[in-house]
RNA sequence: GCACCCGUAGCUUAAUGGAUAUAGCAGUGGCCUUCGGAGCCAAAGGUUGGGGGUUCGAGUCCCUCCGGGUGCACCA
């Protein structure tokens, strides 16, 4: 409606020989000022020299209503903008279309035929994982999601550092611990093992050359140490199928997991083999980022060890050959490594040019502690797991209150509801200080009030379908209610969503929609046989809940039937 | 010091240069003989960090100051 609203606009424009211009159709804060509105003749007026109110006129009496049966009016109000109301006809078949193109409501195609790999989320091995990479790992899920909802074809990967001191540091930790690899041991003591060997690292020689000792040993193989190496598989083994126990929480699968281990050596080869972008300093190999208006980075260190910017380079052609040619390549992390990302970008542009210009880094805002800045080093972080186990806690004591029956799955699903949107209801670009107290709140702007919205709307289905209400078109109230004024604007939410990588559009959109609900759902009568609009009413209802799902899917978010 | 990002109600937060700046939380007052109260309604809460500028129009763009975050050579 809004590109069919722009074009008739544009021909209006042609017709009373006005140069184009750029203007904006949108949807004004005021109802009452209708349900779209458009600057095109404060815009034009100033190109012109002429009165805004005056073009007005004529652009609304050569904007051909013909061409426009949805709008019922089009009135000039303010210092100039073009009303356009749209009639009762339009809605109900917005309400009949969502409920009968079967999944396919929101569509877009945007990104039709495309390929495009996503590689999200990124935890360490050996480390714990903590309530920022659930962090990261919505904001990825999300993006994926949207860019499913825009036609493409999406690779979810996942890129794992299980080489490096941090890695060598937990060993170390496990040594001191006493652990061996025929022990049982949990993620967490492997969490303590690193703080241990980080801290240790930090402060104390010794351990230092230690610990030194352990990663070449497990990096160069200069010298074989089979308890070493045991402790490191098995290490290995139990954290990664600790994170696939939290992603199938999280409702997240990848397409392909990529290690550190497995492009090291080939980060090496890339610099190597272009020493006319890269330039030896110190004994190390650096890209000369300066005459970028960037600035100097290590890719290989003066020991002949890759630096993450080296191995970024490998994976990306890895990338490439795994999963064969794609359009986009996204790369979602914390925006500390901003930074790093656009030196790597313009080295990549030199040596993989074709690459580096599908290949765009999503540098999200990073979470943060009331106390600070997390740190697995020093322990100052949430686990994932605890923290999840936490939410669930408040979500049955919360069923137990009302004396529902408990069901485990639905538990978990709202636990896990509530987290995703308490990152994903603002921009993902804007740092957040961790709001608890935000995310164990189930009420208002949440994701358990878009579930509750959803649940409701089933329950009351049910029971209008005992009342003998069935769902029809062919009686609509002559008012438009709230709420239908709303509806009809999710394809569009989408697709801004997927452009401008924000999916909070979606949120906010789903919150004010179940908000308008809600308040029909206060009013209006729907299970009610004797109603003569009941069966509209159930019929928009059922809209509504396939809006809710399908806005809640592209968030990550379960919406169960009961709660 | 340099670079990038940010500053909106007590807290969290929305707003492709547009109309009276969005919501939620907390606090205040209402709504259970009504289909799910994880709900609804109402009132209250603001010099959009300060000051200049551009524009018919600025939270948004430019300058400047103040405050915060992140990064700045061998960690990722």
């Amino acid at each position: 409606m809004k590109e069919k609203l722009q074009n008739t606009i544009e021909k209006a424009l042609e017709s009373l020989s006005v140069e184009a211009v750029d203007f904006v159709v949108e949807h004004p804060a005021e109802v009452a000022h209708g349900d779209y509105a458009t600057n095109v003749a404060l815009v034009a007026a100033k190109n012109l020299g002429e009165n805004p109110r005056e073009l007005a006129e004529k652009i609304m009496k050569a904007v051909v209503l013909q061409d426009l049966p949805e709008v019922e009016k089009v009135t000039i109000a303010g210092p100039g903008f073009l009303n356009f109301t749209l009639s009762r006809d339009f809605y109900t078949a917005k309400t009949e279309l969502i409920n009968t193109v079967d999944g396919e409501w929101g569509k877009n195609n945007e990104y039709l035929g495309k390929k495009v790999l996503v590689e999200y989320t990124d935890p360490n091995p050996f480390k714990e994982f903590h309530i920022g990479h659930m962090f990261t790992n919505a904001v990825g899920e999300s993006l994926a999601r949207l860019f499913e909802m825009a036609g493409a074809e999406v690779k979810r990967l996942n890129y794992q550092g299980d080489v490096g001191m941090h890695v060598a540091s937990a060993i170390w930790g496990m040594q001191q611990m006493g652990l061996t690899a025929d022990d049982k041991f949990t993620p967490q003591e492997l969490g303590q093992a690193y703080a241990k060997g980080a801290t240790a690292l930090k402060e104390d020689k010794d351990s230092k050359k230690e610990i030194e000792l352990i990663n070449q040993k497990l990096y160069k193989h200069t010298e074989y140490d089979d308890a070493v190496n045991l402790l490191y598989e098995k290490g290995r083994e139990v954290s990664l199928a600790y994170f696939e126990q939290i992603y199938k929480m999280l409702g997240t699968k990848f397409d392909e997991y990529f290690f550190e281990s497995e492009v090291s050596s080939r980060g090496v080869e890339v610099v190597l083999n272009n020493t006319d972008v890269f330039t030896e300093s110190d004994g190390a190999w650096v890209f000369k980022g300066e005459e970028y208006g960037l600035h100097t980075r290590v890719f290989i260190n003066s020991l002949g060890i890759p630096t993450y910017e080296a191995k970024e380079l490998a994976l990306a052609k890895m990338k490439q050959e795994r999963c064969g040619d794609f359009d986009l390549s996204i790369i979602s992390t914390a925006n500390e490594i901003n930074e790093y990302f656009k030196v790597l970008l313009q080295a990549m542009s030199l040596i993989y040019p074709e690459l580096a210009q599908k290949t765009e880094h999503v540098g999200h805002g990073m979470v943060r502690l009331p106390e600070g800045k997390m740190s697995s080093r020093t322990g100052d972080v949430i686990g994932a797991m605890d923290f999840i186990g936490e939410v669930k806690k408040n979500v049955e004591t919360r069923v137990k209150e009302s004396g529902k029956e408990i069901d485990e799955e639905v538990i978990e699903k709202v636990a896990i509801g509530a987290i995703k949107y308490e990152v994903l209801k603002g921009s993902i670009f804007q740092d957040s200080v961790f709001d608890k107290a935000g995310a164990l709140s189930f009420e208002g702007n949440s994701g358990p009030y878009l579930q509750y919205t959803y649940a409701r709307i089933q329950s009351v289905a049910k029971k209008a379908e005992s009342a003998g209400v069935i769902p029809s078109l062919d009686n609509t109230p002559e008012d438009i209610y709230g709420v239908e004024r709303i509806l009809y604007r999710f394809p569009e939410v989408v697709e801004e969503a997927v452009k401008e990588r924000l999916p909070h559009k979606v949120s906010v959109f789903l919150s004010q929609l179940a908000n308008e609900y809600n308040s029909f759902y206060a009013t209006e009568k729907i299970a009610e046989s004797s109603d003569e609009y009941a069966p509209y009413k159930l019929a928009l209802s059922l809209a509504v809940a396939e809006t809710l799902k399908k806005g809640l899917w592209t968030l990550g978010i379960e919406a169960p039937e009961k709660m």
